[in-house]
DNA sequence: ACTTTGCGTTAGTAATAACTTACATCTATT
DNA sequence: AATAGATGTAAGTTATTACTAACGCAAAGT
């Protein structure tokens, strides 16, 4: 019998759990444990199936995440670097849209949240080659390396700036369609320059000067928590 | 309210019924129906889910399928357009995957099966462009238009010419992924020209000589079965 | 026309992943 | 410490899509 090169073949995650995965990821990038409730709304999903979904992938044999009644859920090392793959194909797909395929920078998030779930390693390792192994999406997300590490991302939230800060867009979440869109539309993109020309104590709303846009651009507190800039 | 432009927004079919679909559209190229244990070998499914699925959609509104208890399935107009639609995405993406991501002419079939039921119009769209619209896949399959028209492709097998025949291969059906491979490495792709320089009555062997392989090729009933030509 | 036999169907079950409704528990405030 | 309101869990149901085992139909031979 033929010896056949062992290869490093991903365990099938259904379509669900990865998207688990990648909420508790998400998640527990604020606070240290995901409650059931925000993975509930996160998802899209009843409270309740959240429960259950938790019981049953903590009780495997070499478990996913760390749940506990009550007190929330984070992952373990595999689930977090399990995580990390369907967040990396999620951002190579991303850019290969905008890159290769022509794509609109807003256009992008529905179909790689299908597609990131039944690329192979292979179609991932071809991606990411043909695009010259790339640290960042178009929305300036960082790209997970292939072997779990992160490159660095800008982490100043637009949001905590003073009046009269000179800045540059480097990310925006992707997580809202319609705020993506809205953002394209001011030309608040990663790149862009802007000037912070007002805070508003009361509704903290941003009023910003962009770079090439005559008007002034307002950000509602849902979006400005979205930008992340990078003070000139 | 706002007026929103009424899109040809598909009908959400899973996986599963896609994949009915495409079986009963390839099965019913030979013969007028397809019957229940000729679907369940060509799924690899029990007969018994085989019936349940096909009742099921044939009870539905506008059916896809026509259900006859003991006489086999075939598509109504609506189905096979469906069917067509999934085959479209199937090769396209296959002449994408070898074209733009550097796969090999036989690697591509699994890659397509898992991708062709989760792109999007947007995506099938714009590989379709970026491929310059083509009409054949790299198995020499025809890509089916999306009016649902299909180009013209070679009907000759190989294996109903006479022995010293010349001809160019036009076409290798990429149901078997083992006869792809063992049909590359004998240097039989589509464009290859060849010689037929025997038959074996008993076993029905091909024996040819084949165009820059100096060694004669020997196709058994079940290869010769899936290589279509077009005599020189 | 009768029977055989293979093909197809029915019936009953399982796994996955969602739901609703009703009940339990935790936490913050009094 | 008691308790209201928020959050979480349990129980039971539904929809898909597969399975096995056992029975029924139909086409072909006698």
């Amino acid at each position: 019998m033929a010896i056949v090169p062992k290869m490093k073949s991903r365990v099938r995650r259904s379509q669900s759990v990865e998207d688990y995965l990648k909420a508790i990821y998400e998640l527990t990038l604020e606070s240290e444990r995901a409650s059931t409730n925000a993975m509930a709304e996160y998802l899209d999903i009843a409270p309740a199936s959240v429960t259950g979904m938790l019981q049953k992938l903590s009780e495997e044999a070499k478990p996913l995440i760390e749940y506990r009644k009550h007190h929330g859920v984070a992952l373990t090392t595999e689930g977090r670097n399990a995580a990390l793959e369907t967040i990396r194909h999620h951002r190579l797909i991303e850019l290969f849209l905008v890159q290769m395929l022509g794509y609109e920078w807003h256009e992008v998030h529905e179909e790689a949240d299908r597609l990131e779930h039944v690329i192979s390693e292979q179609f991932e390792k071809r991606i990411a080659e043909a695009l010259g192994d790339p640290e960042h999406d178009p929305h300036g997300d960082p790209i997970p390396r292939a072997d779990f590490s992160l490159p660095d991302s800008a982490q100043t939230l637009i949001s905590g700036l003073k009046v009269g800060t000179r800045g540059v867009v480097k990310r925006v979440r992707d997580t809202f369609p319609d705020i993506l869109e809205y953002l394209k539309e001011q030309g608040l993109v990663p790149g862009s320059e802007f000037q912070l020309s007002d805070v508003s104590e009361i509704d903290h709303n941003l009023h910003l000067m962009v770079d090439g846009n005559p008007h002034e651009v307002v950000l509602g507190p849902r979006a400005s928590n979205q930008v992340y800039v990078e003070i000139a």
